[in-house]
DNA sequence: CTTGACTCTGTACTATGGTACGGAGTGTAT
DNA sequence: ATACACTCCGTACCATAGTACAGAGTCAAG
């Protein structure tokens, strides 16, 4: 069977949607390979497809470009450096999950600052953000 | 009792742990007031060094500048716009929880893809991060 | 009263992650 | 065969969040 119809830069941008630019700017940094040209155009594979998705998830919970390409690169073929990796994986963890542990702060601190806003108090004191988050995020219990 | 060391910006910025020129270009952008001019100087209060602080902190959970700025105009006087800050800070919220849902999922995901890099296996398809990584984060189960 | 640390304003520069554009070539449908 | 969509490359531009620097003024200690 012939490919009737390749994956060019366009496709795969709609695809994975983002802009076909955005496409060739990766290139460029090395997040995604050059891919086999034909008559000077870009035809992906479907893996690439993944690969871009899988960029944007990553730095959706993130991961900055650099940080990607690291652990692509690595994940791609980890043969000899399966140390490396596993202990860059870890680091990333410890790094997360101490990124959940303030988001959980902060959902409680702000909990706490719309709950002191939309009551019915009308000092405004009471409900002043500084005292919402100061104090380990110990919040609104004693307004100064 | 006279003001024997008045905060300047120098001052300010130990305190809240950042540069000078972040301080000016906090005030730029209208992130922190611009205090009292003693002889064309800059004299800061304690409470600007809590919010400088609170700036960072609220940075280090993902607000952007313009969020916190947001964030500290209604939340220094909530008066007449208790129901919008206190809807602002329920969508704020709302996506922080997504966020964290979102993290804990690439936890699991960089476990699998540590676990599956670090063991014995000598295959490198099994490792594939993109395998680790699709399907809803579910991951290495079955290699392509 | 001079030296050194600090501050002032304004402008320029950095990194990150794209986005837009110009001018040319190509491929496909009618 | 000609229009129109798509692609090529290179360069320029954008927002965000600072950081650096120049040239001047000020303050405080010896």
């Amino acid at each position: 069977m012939k490919e009737h119809k390749p994956i060019t830069i366009g496709i795969l941008a709609k695809l994975a949607d983002v802009g076909v630019e955005t496409i060739r700017f990766y290139e460029r940094k090395g997040i995604v390979q050059q891919p086999q040209k034909v008559q000077g155009f870009r035809h992906y594979t479907q893996d690439d497809v993944r690969i871009v998705r899988l960029v944007k998830k990553l730095q959706g919970v993130g991961f900055s470009l650099d940080e990607v390409k690291e652990f692509l690169v690595f994940g791609s073929c980890c043969g000899e450096s399966k140390q490396l990796i596993k202990q860059k994986s870890l680091a990333k963890i410890q790094e997360i999950s101490e990124q959940i542990v303030a988001l959980q702060s902060t959902v409680k601190a702000l909990e706490k600052f719309a709950n002191a806003c939309g009551a019915n108090n009308t000092d405004s004191i009471g409900c002043h953000m500084l005292d919402c988050f100061e104090n380990e995020w110990e919040c609104c219990s004693n307004p100064n």
